[in-house]
DNA sequence: TTTTTCGTACGAAAATTTTCCTACCTTAGG
DNA sequence: CCTAAGGTAGGAAAATTTTCGTACGAAAAA
């Protein structure tokens, strides 16, 4: 049986290229397969280019084609995108439970305390309002 | 290129099993199939039982054979690879910063009112230490 | 003009993950 | 004993994700 649904959730090397989108803005194939190389793994051009026209067909990216460098453009909003998989995260992981999560990352040794500090404020500020 | 690295990712099916088994503690085979087709999705019984299988093989599970009906252990305690995961999220998705992640979680609407609470006192614990 | 460079399109291969068929064994019931 | 029910093992198929080779066109360089 072949899936047919509709799926918005990039892949794993879908989100990589999308994060180089979110960051960069708008850009080439060139301008993301150099990206991914300098920051993350080997990979061809050509792997790149096919694995971002797939994700103009699966709607995650559009393209300007006027110019002969088709410059892609995401299309969905960093924010939306990273707050559905963050809910989905929390869901699978955490039964929803937020503040589980946090307990977990509070856990964490990896999170500084420069880290709890920026969340206390966070949360004074939303105290105020 | 084959993958031949020390992987100890689940895959996602990988992950749904051990939760299973984090939840219920050492089951059969029959038994998280059952849960899996209760709660997610319907999944042949040889599915399973290969999956779980692998999972041995990957040292993500243990079995006890002395039985006929294997029983299925854990290898990995469960917030230690919550932790992991939870650790890799942070780091692709908001760069290792835990802050934005908190941002981001009490900016959805799906994290509740009492949720907030909870985190809140959780700091205020922290705090007291 | 000719050649080289750089781009896209397309299809297929490779790798991974998931699913299930088949064979065969053991146990419980008749 | 014979059969049915239910277990494991193993391989192969299906679905998905990732990678790349090849063809070919446009533009830049020689």
């Amino acid at each position: 049986m072949k899936q047919e649904n509709n799926t918005i959730e990039p892949t794993r090397s879908e989100l990589e290229i999308l994060q180089v989108l979110w960051e960069c803005g708008p850009s080439t194939v060139r301008f993301v397969n150099d990206k991914l190389n300098e920051e993350k793994r080997a990979v061809q051009y050509t792997s790149t280019l096919k694995l971002m026209q797939i994700m103009v067909d699966k709607q995650l990216l559009t393209r300007d084609e006027s110019q002969m460098k088709h410059v892609y453009i995401p299309a969905v909003e960093e924010k939306r995108m990273k707050g559905l998989l963050l809910e989905r995260f929390v869901d699978t992981m955490y039964k929803g439970s937020a503040s589980s999560l946090m307990m977990q990352l509070l856990g964490n040794k990896k999170t500084s305390r420069k880290e709890l500090e920026a969340i206390k404020d966070m949360l004074k500020q939303l105290d105020k309002k």
